[in-house]
DNA sequence: GTGATAACTTATCAGTGATAACCCCTTCGG
DNA sequence: CCGAAGGGGTTATCACTGATAAGTTATCAC
């Protein structure tokens, strides 16, 4: 087992989180944890597959902290803009991790199989549970809570986006448009059917 | 002047431009590019002042194309509809153009000068033009039609960011919830006088 | 003890952005 | 017509990235 008694794979991971936390995805390569961590690069790859699979663990981890923070709002009639602003004040304590969980690229992200993604994503359940319950009267259809949830989330999102990635106007403050998209959020679910004809567009 | 007769500069450009929409941001590199063009990286620097610079003009072809896209939407009463669907459809159409617009972070685009984007953002204009011409009596102040609008880009751009990243249920058709999402903003808009109290949430 | 194996290290490769030094061809002053 | 100037490149190189093969060392089973 360990040559000197300490398993560095906890080791690497605490790095690699601390790394990525600190000084964001760009900072985080494998000399630099290796050399925080007081080992070889090499090492690391005796414990991950290869760096996307350090990567992973870490996404995993945010995916978990996610689902805690999202399953300790409370579920009473506030629930759905509990969990809204639960997913918003994640995105601002955790924006490394959110953008690694949500921003990545596929193409950067090959390595990462989809279905984990979509296993990960309990919170989608947890919007379609609130919705549902919502509206106790004329409860939408498991389909169109998800289609309903899917949509809460993506206005969610690109608040989220547009103010981690500061695109912004600087007369804007963010907060605003972080409060107006968990409002939009809210009034799609109110005012829904809004899934109704499909295919408006051209 | 030239050696050969034909200045590098256009053609660096058009084969980058190339790489980026057939291969996407991660294939393009300075040695990539050099090879196609058929000189040696280090003749990029002659021409740009590094790699950033490069990019960087494309995101401004991409920006005037999304220019000229949003402009050939006729301004009649369905301006603002025309506008987010022409928004819509040129994500769709230009992905890779999109994405180091809108999604590329500032930590990997540090001497692309902020002021750059704000510069580019006339989109945001011609929503807030859309928005104030869309409610001719009670009509909104120049501010909060700005609000509005980032708004209105908010919800599509978290639509086609999900979309894009392939984030979305494999259930749910890509399409339908970019519909859904131009549907909401439009709704915003409609609904508005959204930006009321500041700060409703925690 | 001896062999097997986990836990590493060393050396190395290909690829990245970037820079300094050089070379060559064209142009212009005289 | 000749020599200096300088734009338009090339060659060589650096520091860095992820990744791998081969060797080394410590620990454990027997």
């Amino acid at each position: 087992m360990p040559r000197n008694g300490t398993d560095l794979k906890p080791r690497i991971l605490a790095e690699a989180r601390r790394i990525l936390l600190e000084d964001g995805y760009t900072a985080l390569s494998t000399r630099r944890v290796a050399g925080e961590v007081g080992c070889t690069a090499a090492a690391i790859y005796h414990y991950f597959e290869n760096k996307d699979a350090l990567l992973h663990a870490l996404i995993d981890e945010g995916f978990e902290l996610l689902h805690t923070r999202l399953e300790a709002v409370p579920r009473d009639e506030g629930h759905l803009r509990g969990l809204c602003a639960a997913y918003v004040d994640f995105s601002n304590a955790n924006p490394e991790f959110y953008e690694v969980m949500f921003h990545l690229h596929p193409t950067q992200m090959e390595r990462y199989p989809v279905e984990r993604y979509r296993a990960q994503r309990d919170y989608l359940a947890l919007l379609g549970d609130a919705i549902i319950a919502s509206r106790q009267e004329s409860a939408p259809s498991p389909e169109s809570a998800l289609r309903a949830a899917t949509l809460v989330w993506s206005t969610l999102h690109g608040a989220i986006s547009l103010h981690q990635a500061m695109r912004i106007d600087k007369s804007l403050r963010g907060p605003d448009l972080l409060d107006d998209a968990i409002r939009l959020a809210m009034r799609s679910v109110e005012i829904s059917p809004l899934p109704s004809q499909p295919g408006i567009s051209s």
